[in-house]
RNA sequence: UUUUGCAGCCGGAUAAUCGCGCUUUAAUUAGUGAGGAAAGUCCGUGCAUCCAAGGACAGAUUCCCGGAGAAACUCCGGACGGCGUGAGCCGGUGGAAAGUGCCACAGAAAUGUAGACUGCCGAUGGAUUUUAUAUCACAGGCGAUGGUGCAACGGUGAGUUAAGAGCUUCACCGCAGAUACCGAGAGGUAUCGGGCAGGUAAACCCGAAUCGGAUGCAAGAUAAAUUUGAAGGCUAAGGUUGUCCGCCAUCUUCAGACAUAUCGCUUGCGGCUGCAAGUAAUUACAGUCCCAGACAAAUGAUUAUCUAAAAACAGAACACGGCUUAUGAGCUGCUUAGAAAG
RNA sequence: GCGGGAGUAAUUCAGUGGUAGAAUGCUUCCUUGCCAAGGAAGAUGUCGCGAGUUCGAGCCUCGUCUCCCGCU
């Protein structure tokens, strides 16, 4: 879980941020772009894995834990991005990666480069 | 040793680092943090709001007996029926003699103590004949016979008879009834007389028992806001159970839309331990404990070690009692059948 | 979380407990110089799945799976 601050939580957010039609795409997440931030506003992140995903709760509930422990640490290391808000939706072939190969995906999609250590 | 059935347990463990929800603290200080099914939503409760003077009809639910339980399409013990070599398992298990419907095809006939037809008989009456014998499907008697069907009006065998038949004739059996005994009861056993009018009620129905209704925490309460439309002077519209009667409330009211915080929210028909009653379900008493409470929604990641292995089904959203379904590997107790040896 | 509905041919739907149907589509043939239209014939079903009641279930009862809808 991330602390408060960086959290996407209210549905008028997650409608601007789909609304703005920015989006990337790799095994099986996509990452939605939000608009560019200003200097004194936090980054917030939003995660989704939808009903029509999968039946059971406990998968979609690993898959949403696992990209943002993924998501946790690329901010402990000091990771900024230009926008205000990113959403990330998880998909169906997504399910069964393990943490390494979403850790990657996740970096490689925000243009992170490999070690992460910024 | 192979195997069967029943009951129960477990539901990864330990350590380090980085993190999250809630409570707490001066302080990342300290504490705590998913299940046996949290699931399906199939039953039943609590709780909340609104309505309810009520009445009639309709409606819904249940269905062997006794007990437990707040109640239940619940549980325990028994009866009966079915399945299994057996331990054991399964069962929505009142009434078909109140009435109605249905029973395709086949078959003479599918419910009405029936029988057109195929048949059997010609005792009795009649005809032919002098009479008897004999002949005649003439009247009449009969329901044994019929390549049907899930099912043919109790079954099998004998007797009786002209031919025949449960025919108050017999033997054995089936179903139902009465009486006696046993049992708390469902029911069981024996005897008697001689009743025998298909099946289907998970078809309508009949009987008995039970039932305030609607909406579900997105209930609802409090606080502070924004905004749209409509209507009238006792009319429209609304609520009240499915219908009808009846009833309720109001002058500024009614119908919405958007959206925030706090409460509801977790101490409860609670858990654990001991002891007592009971075959058991369960109950009584004593001690002890406080054990998730979120709202884009908390349990994760990495590393090491252990185990056959970086486990199966699977994630609380107001709570509880059941039912049903899903579930890896393994363990414990009792137990069935077979084989071999002593 | 709470409530409601559906599942039958490739598709859209009918279907009183008694041999599973219609339309469209598909295949073959006829017609035409060729195509369309038209005509004739034919194929296609685990009635979502598993039990039960019944002599006999697409239909009745119970369980289960999948899909859809409403309240936010």
């Amino acid at each position: 879980m991330l602390q408060q601050d960086n959290r996407l939580k209210k549905k008028v957010a997650f409608t601007a941020t789909y609304n703005n039609k920015n989006s990337k795409h790799k095994n099986g997440i996509t990452v939605y772009f939000g608009r560019e931030k200003k200097e004194d506003e936090e980054l917030k992140i939003g995660f989704v894995v939808s009903k029509k995903t999968h039946k059971r709760a406990t998968k979609r509930n690993r898959l949403k834990r696992l990209m943002r422990e993924s998501c946790r640490l690329l901010i402990k290391n000091g990771f900024t991005s230009d926008y205000l808000s990113l959403i990330f939706v998880g998909h169906e072939s997504a399910l069964n990666l393990t943490f390494k190969e979403i850790d990657e995906s996740i970096k490689s999609l925000l243009g992170v480069k490999d070690g992460g250590n910024l």
